[in-house]
DNA sequence: GATGAATGAGTATTCATTCAT
DNA sequence: GATGAATGAATACTCATTCAT
């Protein structure tokens, strides 16, 4: 990695944080060079706007969770396990959970959206493709798959990224995966196992 | 209606449009006030804040569309078509009708969004009541219903009001809510008659 | 006191203890009207403006001190006592202490600025009777009258008004006090036993 | 000095004359950037905010009067003469006459006080020292100096600064100085030949 | 005496972006 | 690669005052 790509690698780190802890309308340029201790001319050599900054703060978090999506979907365990690791994927782990809540507050609708959208067009394909192998190993039972993981994806969005969902929600939310994907009642149950914080 | 209110309804509904057109954030005050024909301290005379005047533009649509989707409630068509109908209420009619899709420009998911939240909480127990009043007559038959509805009305939202949706969508939708309520298959399949525009 | 006269007065109060607490300049026509329970029009139907209120409501505080300094100069004290009680009448009492603070506070200037002016006119001539009484008595040796009591005022007021002096302040007002006017030394030295709060 | 120096200096010495002539609070930023050919974001490039610069300007201007304090009182002329220069040093000078007069208006008081305020705090020390001068050398006698002399600031203040006083006042001041500072009589006299304008 | 709707001039501050060096 | 001085459009909000009713 040559110096200015470090460099560039640096800023977006710095403006993640910025992001997610503030807001991106409450960040200005100004807050960001700041910390990284760079002139206001050094940060438009790099970036060639705010915006397209965040466009790659975005794509970089992404990326990171498109990754383990398709780590886990390529990984040997059991599919329905890959369902819920790939919705896992999307979320914010270790310390960035206090992110996490930052990033539904009202000032951060902006780039939770586009974060929304790009998530789906990332991650609904891996999903789509471990529900195929799933039909194909006769524990699904299905048709227009992407737009049941669509409904999938957005629901779970709903619902978990808020961080706040009760034991019915998930009840629910079992029963309705199951229906969704034609698979036998049971096959999603272990889910409620695995969701002790809430 | 005394003086002062019919001039204050007539700033939230010039509000009310230009919001939706060119999002909150991109309307001044300048902006209404001129096509109001008002002075600036007329405009603050009738509101603390541009923020508490969204609040309003707000409550007045939603009041609207939660009066439109208890009538529907009240009403004695069908039950599977209330609940159509309930939906269908919380989409803008005719001349809005270009309005809707700039609900959906960037620039307004903040309004977007606390649009959404309050639906919830206005629509979600009106067609609560529609489902138990199904559950009643044999129609339907879940628990959790408040849970249910919730995703009905997040997934409704997000594939109907976006205003691009596939004959696909549709078919999966109409599957997931006789599934989602305990509904016998076919009982909503009218649904695809209904929308046609897409 | 007829009708109208009584809400002047009730206004000029409230303004009064307005004025005082948050300043002139922070406190809005608005404030005083809504606390009154009047509207805008009845203001300006007893006020040609706010700062002609502000006179008035200086020109009451003012009266009420000069009246209670005139009380004191008539008495049968005596002539050092005197002295000392004149400046004590331009002292806030009572409750009204907590009020002087604030009128030292930096929004405070300008009333504190018109209010030293005009105190300066009226209690001026006062303590200069009962200096002239004290040199008549032979208590008290000194020309230019008028004069020396204006610094004896500029300082009283610069040192007590604050509210913050030490014994050593105390003591050298003593000293200057007695030259000024020209007395043997100890005659005012009773003052010290007088303040002990500080 | 660097370029960025300079015009900084250079808007100081614009908003001094602008806030001195027309007052603080009657001075807008337009006003300023108008004057100095420059644009908003200059102004603030320079400054956070029109408050702070007032601080600035304030700072200024007693950097320099305290500078020539310093030299008068380190200079070999006669203890009085000291006094009386330091005093003087605190007057504007030349050309700023005109200044001073403004800098009694009513909208001034707020600037005036800030800076009468930290007047007292540069000069107070400084005057000190030479009335210490003045006590070894046998020309004072007198205690606690610091209260003594803030005594005479306060009422040369008063006096001086309004750049209204008559002979009477002049006798006054120089008599009580005198015995402020246990000079003997006469010691001060001179001051009345120094000062003809009135 | 009293109301309250209407005025509109006035102001500080923010911030992404540019560009000569 | 890097700097930092300069830009200037954009904007919400305040408040004393007026006047028709």
């Amino acid at each position: 990695m040559k110096k200015g790509e470090r460099r560039k690698l640096e800023l977006l780190q710095i403006a993640y944080r910025k992001f997610v802890t503030a807001g991106y309308e409450n960040t200005s340029v100004e807050d960001i060079i700041e910390e990284a201790g760079i002139a206001k001319g050094t940060y438009y050599y790099y970036f060639e706007s705010k915006e397209q900054m965040l466009e790659e703060v975005i794509g970089m978090m992404i990326e990171q969770e498109a990754e383990a999506a398709r780590q886990i979907a390529g990984s040997l365990i059991p599919i329905p396990q890959k369902i819920v690791g790939v919705f896992a994927s999307m979320r914010p782990s270790g310390e960035e959970n206090s992110i996490q809540g930052a990033l539904h507050k009202a000032e951060n609708i902006l780039m939770h959206n586009k974060i929304r959208k790009r998530l789906m067009d990332t991650i609904g394909p891996i999903l789509s493709g471990v529900v195929e192998e799933g039909i194909a190993e006769g524990i699904f039972s299905c048709d227009n798959i992407p737009q049941r993981v669509r409904m999938l994806l957005t629901i779970g969005g709903d619902l978990f990224d808020e961080g706040q969902f009760t034991e019915a929600d998930v009840a629910v939310f079992i029963d309705m995966t199951e229906k969704l994907l034609g698979a036998k009642p049971g096959t999603m149950a272990f889910i409620r196992d695995l969701i002790g914080q809430g």
